[in-house]
Formats: structure tokens, sequence, C-alpha cells
DNA sequence: AATGAATGAGGCTTCATTCAT
DNA sequence: AATGAATGAAGCCTCATTCAT
């Protein structure tokens, strides 16, 4: 009894990321993934070879979004409440990855992932501020980074409906950090 | 075959603490808690009614204990640096704990905790910056103080190894913003 | 996208010969079959109804082919060593199977393949040993074609790199026991 | 609703080695051990820490009676039938397991467990034999012995019924093996 | 009150088989 | 006739919880 599903790689790739985003990678099993897509279980092992690879695919993907759309941001020389809000926006589509990101993984896979997003996210920031002097060294600088992500993720997780002033207190600590 | 234990109830506290606080909710089974404490699983039950409840139960007590002794450092008019330090150490103690503080449970009883944790910080925190005028609303301000604890977390999990750096990066952070 | 295959049925022979000789029965998946064939698994239910029946059509096939070797030595009027090695350089190239036939399945397919396989190795010996006087029983004649089947199957598993060690080994055998 | 089982370990061995004997590693599952003990599945994982070490323990448990059984007719002074005889009762009980010895396992503990067999079977067929001069090479020494196991095995399995012609069979090739 | 063996649901993964295309 | 995605039963293992002793 297969049937073809349409569009089952992307709707796998919306399921997983919707219920990691919501639980985190624990409170989230194959079988619900499965079931929320409509497929048997072992139609996901068609697409990702575990339930870590398919957390990882999902996840690269997401950030590989993210910064394209952060780049966009930069290009067009946005200023930091710009900037905030559309990494906002998109941290609000991804609650639980950025949160894992954020997570002491020991895994190598998620290390190197959260090397390159530190670094992705260095490189815009520094664009963004390009104009004023940066005087704080790299180490605190990858603090900060680290900071205005959780800060992020926690005003959305704590106070979802109030996505403009959430946005204008970001944008407010980011600019008195950077000031 | 049973014994009489002394202290068991503090015994079962100390030991769930540690192993909470060191390696998370998920890592922790009850028998790995029973045999800390040197008991039988089923005793823990005698104690506690389930996971769920030893978990809270332990957190509370020690939150409690944490508020405790902040309280002291106020009375002693400690200045933010102080009062970071002391707070850094305490979270230092239960890193596990506070990492489930952060993380958005939907159970009634981890929500009421957090109120009250909030609640008790922001006690604090007026004390601390009495002298200085506030000119932040209620809502930024229980945002700021989500923030602290966050980067105070986040701080000891990614650089464990920087004590001294991190609770000048933290009492800096807090100035600049109640400037 | 379907594609006409020439000799399908001879290359999934060939295939499934192969890793099952190979890997063995649980060892080895329709998947893999079909991928060493390049063609998809369902075409191979087109040729063999399951995975056990294309295991027996492949074994049927491989033992045919045995004895028309087999008998060739025979027909050129080979001595013992000749004979064995034959035996052992085919069994060689067909461990998998063999092993699978000297299991004790209660499969009625196989059983009776196992019979079949017994009665042509009897005609082959009593032909190759009909100068000589038998004195054993068809019973006893029965368990020394096992014991030599077994013996030669065992060796290659055990000590593959020592060819000409075992098939003196297994002739100097086979001599003494049909002194 | 957890039972007390009595003598549950026992009733573990007896199973497991029961259907290990019969079917093989491969077609036992930890459910069907459990079922035929009448126990939870994990309650077998109470008493051993996973299906291969459930195997090794119940395996090594089994050598060690055979042998220590095979030693008392050395000790006796047995001569070649006595020896094969209680060979081969304890083969009968253990097929599954001296099958498993036989085959070519890659598994580190499963060599480690053969190489100890055949230098116990050797010493014992050793002393069997001291009478007679051994003129064979100890390399060959070890395939007789790996033949004699074999046959025996496979006997069991082919003529389960006829327990004195296999053994008065088996006596015979020995007697004209060390001749 | 303490014990800890027993339970069994639930999680991850594999793979023979089916069937719409 | 060929395809291969989809299926789902079945396997191994973990662990919160129960209850006879």
């Amino acid at each position: 009894m297969p049937k073809i599903i349409d569009n089952i790689e992307e709707k796998i790739f919306k399921a997983a990321f919707k219920l990691f985003a919501e639980k985190g990678y624990n409170s989230v099993s194959m079988k619900l993934v499965a079931e929320d897509v409509g497929i048997a279980v072992g139609t996901l092992y068609n697409y990702h070879p575990n339930k870590q690879q398919l957390f990882f695919n999902v996840l690269k993907q997401n950030i590989k979004q993210m910064f394209s759309i952060l780049n966009q941001v930069i290009e067009r020389e946005g200023n930091t409440v710009e900037f905030i809000t559309t990494l906002y926006d998109q941290a609000m589509r991804s609650r639980g990855f950025t949160e894992e990101i954020i997570k002491n993984s020991k895994k190598q896979q998620m290390i190197a992932l959260k090397v390159d997003f530190i670094k992705m996210m260095k490189a815009i920031i520094h664009k963004v501020n390009e104009r004023k002097k940066l005087t704080i060294s790299a180490k605190n600088e990858e603090k900060l980074i680290r900071l205005v992500l959780l800060v992020i993720i926690d005003l959305i997780k704590e106070f979802p409906d109030e996505r403009e002033e959430n946005i204008t207190f970001i944008s407010n600590l980011v600019d008195r950090i950077y000031k």
C-alpha cells in the first residue's frame, strides 16, 4: 500500500522544523515527525539516515536561509533596527534550532556548525557596525553575539506577542553595547 | 534488609541537586539518584511522587537557598560586581537547573516557579540599584533580568574556565544597562 | 524511466550469487542485490517472488553448475586429489551457499535440495571409487559425504589462505576413509 | 505489577540456552527469550546487558560445564568411545552453541572463546591418545578437532535419532585418524 | 519504611515487500 | 516490464514506575 506523496522532502523538512523548533531535539520522536507528515516512520529514513542527521540537515538548511536573508539586509545597508528585525523574524521561525545552536553540545558536527554560525554572525555584525569603532576584544565580541542570540530566543519564547517591543528592546541593547 | 537511613531527605536533596545540576534533567535517571544516595529506587518514591516532582522540589529548594545568599549580599550593601559574583557562583553550582528554568516548559508548576524567580530577582536588583534612578519600564526590567540570567548561564556553560572575565563582562553589561 | 535490460535474469543470478556467497543470507538485502545488478528492487520481484526463493533459485542453479563441473573431472578419470581440488574450488566460489546447505533448515525446499545434493555427490564419489571396494553402508556413506563437505567449507572459512594444505588434508582424509 | 520470580537467573539461562541451541543467534529475539521464560523483556536486561552478552554468558557457562564433564571422562581413563559419547551428549545439549563456536565470527570475544575451546579440546584429545604416537602437525591437529566437532554437530542435527550409530561412526573415524 | 526485581511503553532503526506510476 | 518510494512489522534497548516482600 505505498502511496506517492507530493513534496515529501519539503513536508518532512517543514514538519521536522516545526517540531524540533517547538519542542527541542529530545522531545521529538521520529514517530511524531512521521505522524505529523502523515507518512510511515520508515519513510523518514529514506530521506535522512537517522534522527541526528535529520536534525542537522534541517538545521543546516535553516541557517543557510537565515544568512542569505541577513546578507540581503546588509547589502541594502540596513541599520541596526532593520538587522535585528530580520534576525528576530528568522529566529522566530526557528526557535528550537537557535536554542540548539546555543546549547553546549559535544557532538563534533554540532560544534563545527556553531563555530560557523558565530563566524557568520560576527561578519554580519561587523558590516552593520563598520562605521562605528569597535573597541571590544574578539572574545568579548563572541560573548556579545551569543548574548544577542540568547536574548532574541528568550524574548520570542517568553513574550511572543510583543514583536515590536522586543525588537526595540534588542536594538537599543545592541546600540548601547556597540555605542 | 531495610535499613534506617539518617537524614534521608537531605541526602536525596543533595544527590539529586548535584546530579541534575551537572547533567540536566534527561541525563539523570532515578536509578542514578538512588545509587548516588545509597538507597533503593523505591525509597525515592516514598519522598517524591515522580521524577518531575523530584526535580521541581529540588529546584524550589535550590532557588530558596540562592535568594537567601543573594539577600545577604544586598544587606551587606554590596555593589554590582559583588552581586554578580555571588549570582554567578550560585548559578555555577546549579547549571542544570538554571538551564531548565530558561527552557520554555509548559508545565504549570514550572511557569509559576519562573514567575517567582523573576519577582525575587527584581526585588533584589531594586535594592542594589535603589540609589540609581531606574528609568525603564517594569516590562523591560523583567526582560533585562532574564537577559542577565541567560548570559550568566551561557557564559558558565561556554567559557567555564574564565570566571573572572565572565564576571567582569556581566558587571559591565549591567552597569551599562542601568547607567 | 523504465529501461530494457539485457540478460537481466543472468545478471540477477550473478549478482545474487556473488553476494550470498560472500556475505551469507542474512547480510544480503534485496536492495543490495538490486543495486549490484543496477535495477530497481521491484524488478527483482518480477523474477523471484521473495528473498527466500531468490536464494533457493540461485542456489539450485549453483549446484547444477557445480555438478556439471565435477562430472567433467570424473569423465576425465581424475583421481581423488583432482576431484577434491575441483570440489574445493567450487565450494570456495560459493562459501555462503554451502554454509546454508549445511545449516539445519526446516524449510521443505531446502531439505529437498539437500537430499538431491547428497545423492549427486554419492553418484560422483562412487564413480571415483568404483575401482575400490566400498565396504561401508549406504547410511554411513551419506555421513561421510556430509563430513567431506563440512570439512571443505570449514577449512575454506577458517584457513582461507592455505588452499594447497587444505586440499592435501582433505584428500588424505578421504583416502584414509575409503581405504 | 512486578512479581517475584523464583530462580529467574536459572530460568533465563535455560530458556536462552534452549532457544539459542535450537535456532541459533540470529533467529532468537530477546522478546522470544522473555516470553519463553515468562517475564518482560526489560527483565532480561537486569541480568545480561545486551543480547550479545546474554549469548556469550550462556555459551561460556556451557563450555565450562562441558569441559568439566569431559575431564571426568579423561580422569576415569575412558577410551575413545567413552570420550566421544560424552562429547556427543554434551554437544547434543548445546547444538546451536557448538555451531556458533565453529562459525567464523569476527567478534573479539568470540575469537578468544574459540581459541580457548580448541586449546581445551586439544589437551583432552592428547590425554585420550597419549598412549598412541601422534604424528600430525599442530595445525593439522586443529583441523582434525574442528572436523570432529563439525561432524558431531552435523550428525546430531541430521540424524538425531541415531545416537548409537553416530557415536560408533565418529569413534571409528577418530581411531582411524589417530591410528 | 525500605527494597529492588519486574514491568512495559516507547524510542531508534532495518528491511522484505507492495504498488502507483 | 521497470521503477523505487512507501510501508510497517519487528528487532534491540532504556527507564520511570510499581509492588510483593
